[in-house]
DNA sequence: CCAATGTTCATGCAAACGCATCGACTTTGG
DNA sequence: CCAAAGTCGATGCGTTTGCATGAACATTGG
């Protein structure tokens, strides 16, 4: 009479339905984001490396711990750092401590890139997140989400 | 004393971390999904389109209505379908009711390859949400979720 | 101590992407 | 009714991506 509960398939079906509706509203909302053109003269991938390397001390990063937190494989952010090196917005140098590690540091001129377009980002948020949900709804997602990352890290692979 | 109630820095700040957080758990959970090889032999994309037509009425859909559903530009659509056909996984047809239209049909083996993939989307998903949050929360999280996407119907351009 | 194994980043290359644009068709307004 | 404006999908083209691989360095085990 009662189902085992870890075969349960209206479980299986929840957690299925509520990734596709976390996917569906990310998709919703990035594609607003890039109607509002929030991310010129930078592309999402590209503001988001600025972004993690802001809130990082010092605002350095190994590549590998970058690469860490960001959905891009090895060599595309190894280009990507390598271009937005070009454009001054971040500059490389060797591990010290890793003859392997490059360094990745924000220059001024990077982080001031992250400021302005991430100024124009919360502005988006404000008008298409802002409106959807109350203030308890917001902090009730907030929770939500960061439980479901951080579960990921006591998940063996 | 009281702040302006529709320009509050803290509600501004409350909507951008839940976004983050957002943004953040379903970056994890790609990775996840992609480390499992959950996609192959095709890739996130290409399921999404297939998934989508899956849940229509008679398996088919308009380009351009696709387009509202998937993270795509029209161009990078309309030649992934291109692919798909060449795969045999859908079918292209005029639209009989616009001649500017084409109508994308969800070929047998298409919607074979997408029960295929997933199931095994499913499994990760039981894998790596499952155990993350409790029944309560998934179903929390799925209406905010929802709430949140179907919102920007009625939030102007 | 050093040979074997593992890790980190860079590069060659083909596939896929977005932007700009075009032709074909539809809709609108006088 | 037709000319003007709008919509839909395809294609040329430069850029970005991922996969496979290589070179340099670090770590491990005997």
């Amino acid at each position: 009479m009662t189902p085992p509960p870890s075969a349960d398939p209206s479980r299986a079906e929840l957690a299925a339905e509520s990734w596709e509706a976390l996917f569906r509203a990310q998709s919703a909302l990035l594609r607003r984001f890039a109607a509002d053109d929030v991310w010129d003269p930078i592309s999402l991938r590209e503001y988001d490396v600025l972004f993690t390397l802001s809130r990082r001390p010092d605002r350095r990063a190994r590549l590998r711990d970058l690469n860490r937190e960001v959905l891009l494989s090895q060599p595309s952010l190894s280009r990507m750092v390598e271009r937005l090196e070009a454009a001054g917005l971040v500059a490389r140098e060797p591990d010290r401590a890793d003859g392997r590690g490059t360094v990745v540091v924000l220059t001024e001129a990077g982080a001031a890139m992250q400021r302005t377009v991430g100024r124009r980002h919360t502005t988006s948020i404000r008008r298409y997140v802002g409106p959807a949900l109350d203030d308890e709804e917001l902090r009730t997602l907030r929770r939500l989400c960061d439980k479901l990352r951080l579960a990921q890290e006591s998940i063996p692979d």
